[in-house]
DNA sequence: CGTCAAGGTGAGGCACCCCTCCGGTTGCGG
DNA sequence: CCGCAACCGGAGGGGTGCCTCACCTTGACG
């Protein structure tokens, strides 16, 4: 097991560190897991800014999810970290929520100029980035840019003309949180 | 953990039954997986039997899906068999390549009717089953319904007349397999 | 060179889990 | 009522992982 459930043994035998010395560093495992994540969450903020920058609102929409993916195909954790929610830890939430504002920001502007269907909500784009970590894990060995075959499927889906209504409302946000806590201890 | 990967002993626990029992009855977890497995698949292979009566070619399409993601839905272990492979068991061999043909009839039929994109493959379907079986697991609990709204999205990105070309070739029978695979271990 | 704090170590207690195997139970035909 | 086969139970050996804690090293400074 790799990834946010790696073994914190197996972490340190392959650190060549003892299990103490691990724990000395990082009391817990998200601490760990955060310090790992860093310079990902840090690229993907930056990108994120430069993104909002694009003028084209489909482009720019198109793009953070590019980007988003691309990160997420590259660090495991990371891809496991975007589909979590980690109760307790205000770090993370805030995180979250900051992903969350950002996601927002390029859909809502994509929808105001007609380019994303009307329909679409956050929590459809929080579903697509479980969808494709489950993708991407799956694929990054074999065909490790398979995820844009997919997201570009999706885009197809996301386009506002000739949309068809769709059946259900998007999930709520308290739906979004009790999904993404229970990934956690699932699987 | 649930699913296919459970815990024997949890298992025999809830069974109200002995350990040794549940290995007596069932010597490997596959058995016990196939035998649990059963009604479901019965119902997955009468329920396609139907479906490829249905003279519109798109109704059988979009209904294939439908009946295969309720059953997902409905079975958390159905859930995890789909999207994995066991190497070395005959049985689940037979009957992953069984629903791959499956996938594959009411996939060529709609396309052939011009009502499907033709750049789809196989393993745009097999790709969309993972994605599924990931968000179905999310939200079983808390939005039972949400992979409708996902199901009916996806149908939009397939249908034929919207299509814009996609990046990368569909993933091959071979990268397929060793996906499945992959997600057997991971997680 | 002595001291002390900072950092590193890994055995050990606890909890699961896998799977085996031997002893116990049950119930049915004779 | 006996004997036997089919069935059941669960202790136990082996493995992994979590986390703690008492002990050991290192190196900076007086």
């Amino acid at each position: 097991m790799r990834g946010v459930d790696a073994s914190l043994e197996g972490i340190a035998r392959e650190a060549g560190v003892a299990i103490g010395t691990l724990y000395r560093h990082f009391p817990t495992r998200l601490d760990l897991l955060l310090a790992a994540l860093e310079p990902r969450l840090a690229e993907l903020l930056d990108e994120s800014e430069r993104v909002m920058g694009i003028d084209d609102p489909w482009r720019a929409f198109a793009s953070y999810l590019e980007n988003l993916f691309r990160l997420q195909a590259g660090d495991r954790g990371f891809n496991d970290f975007l589909s979590r929610r980690f109760p307790g830890s205000a770090e993370t939430e805030r995180l979250h929520d900051q992903i969350c504002e950002h996601i927002d920001e390029v859909l809502i502007r994509a929808q105001d100029a007609g380019v994303v269907r009307p329909d679409i909500a956050r929590g459809d784009i929080v579903t697509l980035i479980w969808s494709s970590s489950r993708m991407i894990d799956a694929t990054s060995v074999t065909a490790p840019n398979a995820w844009r075959r997919q997201l570009a499927l999706m885009l197809d889906a996301y386009r506002a003309p000739r949309a068809h209504p769709l059946p259900e409302p998007p999930l709520t946000d308290e739906q979004l949180y009790d999904a993404m806590v229970r990934l956690n201890a699932a699987d």
